[in-house]
RNA sequence: GGGCGCGUAGCUCAACUGGCAGAGCAACUGACUCUUAAUCAGUAGGUUGAAGGUUCGAUUCCUUCCGCGCUCACCA
């Protein structure tokens, strides 16, 4: 028998005798009268002598240290990363409560009634009156003092991670504000939120590889949307003017530290404006995001500061230095020569015609269209173009995607006959941006991974894993 | 998909050129009523990712496979 199988029988054992001292190991609804954090706030800077009055308190959290000598001992209870001391001694609480003192576990989760008081060394504490079980740990928690470092594990077990990582509890809060911050910008703009199709039976949008289900009782092949684009311009067709959706495409290709085949997109949509507009739009919406997010709009990533309060605007001929490239030669040197340079927070516009199969033409040089795209730490974040509206022309694209599909692009865009038609009915002028979530949130929480941002991304999924087996030997 | 690297106790890591697989934390037993990486004394814990090969002998060298990371290609 390994020891984690050893360790494992002689929790479930221990769950018995929590039982048998009146407890129960899988506990009830706990009422708390304060949150760890919220006594941190309150009582953090008082001193003893104002702490005088025993503030009753009563609290649950998870059990990350114990320390005990005899008759007494300390132990920290952790909340959402924030942590708290509680003092027990055997002549203060009543005595089941001091023998399942004795037989707690690094992890088990607990409540305590007690009074708030100051320890010798100066440490807020909880003097406990009363213990109550919550739940038992069964598995070993990770080390106290180095936390868990495996990154395998740290993926796939995520909740190990959020458990003995402080820091990765914050990424997800920053995300969490990253998007709060996004939605509220919009919305105080007058922009509406709405869900369009997961399952598409065209995919378009973008250039990607789409992965593929299917509806059994219509016997219908569907893709999974590599983008909500054409959705949500239909949507400007029917006169919602301003639109936005914060969801999931999938793109079936490579994973990468920039890349999940799930990933979190912001697209919003703006009648009557064009990619200048939008461009003096996204410069405030990074620029509050990143305050909102991180404090402030300079924002340190891997050791260079990035200031989200100064993007440069630079046309691609611009940055690449060379007005005589056109086309996809442009492009290529473009994303060759200069795109790995450009840390700083920048946005580079008017993009050749043949790359941008939805964007509208500059009209002083139709080779070109009004697209624009925001580079930050040598990575794509954003893309927004003028929105081609005019359907003839539309057609026209289609078709030359259709050439490059028959010629082997495996990317090139569908013909979408019923976006066509949408378009007919006409599609007023409009400037329409996607944002990349999850690098957004790379940049502003400085993770050098996607996978640092998600919280459970794909992983091949791992074998046999004899839980069941275990909590079954439990019963005999 | 290609290249490079990694996989040792529940966790964090050692093990020189191929020569007895180790430490800290966690666990178990005992002492301790203000500790905080508690301390002190003791105990237990290993199919070295898997399978095969070379060798007197393999964690170490070779082959295949599995998983993960980095990177290139593709992509946002």
């Amino acid at each position: 028998m390994s020891l984690e199988d050893d360790l494992f029988a002689q929790r479930l054992r221990r769950t018995g005798e929590i039982e048998a001292l009146g407890f129960r190991a899988y506990g009830q609804r706990f009422d708390a009268s304060h949150t760890i954090p919220q006594i941190l706030a309150h009582y953090g800077s008082k001193t003893a002598e104002e702490l005088a009055d025993q503030p009753r308190v009563r609290i649950a959290g998870r059990i990350q240290t114990v320390r005990r000598m005899g008759k007494a001992g300390f132990l920290h209870l952790t909340q959402s990363g924030e942590r708290l001391q509680v003092y027990i001694r055997k002549d203060a609480v009543p005595e089941p409560d001091y023998a399942l003192y004795e037989g707690f576990d690094l992890g088990d989760i607990v409540g305590v009634d007690g009074y708030l008081f100051r320890t010798r060394t100066g440490e807020l504490s909880v003097h406990a009156e009363k213990l109550t079980f919550l739940s038992k740990i069964l598995l070993a928690m990770p080390e106290k003092w180095h936390g868990l470092e495996d990154v395998e594990i740290r993926y796939r077990q995520r909740y190990l991670d959020l458990i003995a990582n402080p820091e990765s509890q914050k990424i997800f809060v920053t995300r969490a504000k990253i998007v709060s911050s996004l939605r509220r910008q919009l919305e105080e703009r007058g922009f509406v939120e709405v869900e369009t199709p997961m399952m598409q039976p065209v995919y378009g949008g973008a250039a990607a590889r789409p992965f593929v289900t299917h509806h059994n009782t219509l016997d219908l092949d569907l893709y999974l949307r590599i983008a909500p684009e054409l959705y949500l311009k239909r949507l400007i067709v029917g006169g919602l003017e301003r639109v936005y959706e914060i969801n999931r495409n999938f793109r079936n290709e490579g994973v990468s530290t920039q890349h999940n085949p799930e990933f979190t997109m912001l697209e919003f949509y703006q009648a009557y404006t064009d990619y200048q507009g939008l461009m003096d739009l996204t410069v405030e919406l990074l620029k509050q995001t990143a305050i909102d997010a991180t404090g402030s709009a300079v924002v340190e990533y891997q050791g260079t500061k990035l200031d989200f309060g100064n993007i440069r605007r630079l046309s691609m001929q611009e940055a690449v230095g060379n007005p005589s490239l056109r086309g996809h030669a442009l492009v290529e040197a473009f994303e060759r020569q200069i795109e790995p340079t450009l840390f700083e927070p920048t946005i580079i516009y008017d993009y050749p015609v043949e790359v941008s199969p939805l964007s509208k033409n500059k009209p002083s040089d139709p080779a070109f269209v009004e697209r624009f795209e925001i580079y930050v730490a040598g990575m794509e974040i954003g893309n927004a173009y003028t929105e081609l509206n005019d359907p003839k022309e539309q057609c026209r694209r289609f078709e030359y995607q259709r050439t490059l599909k028959a010629a082997g692009d495996e990317e090139a865009h569908q013909m979408d006959e019923d976006y066509l038609r949408a378009m007919s009915y006409g599609m007023p002028p409009t400037g329409g941006e996607g944002i990349g979530i999850d690098r957004l949130t790379m940049i502003l929480t400085n993770s050098k991974s996607i996978r640092d941002v998600i919280l459970f991304p794909l992983l091949r999924p791992e074998g046999e894993i004899g839980i069941a087996e275990r909590l079954r030997g439990g019963d005999v």
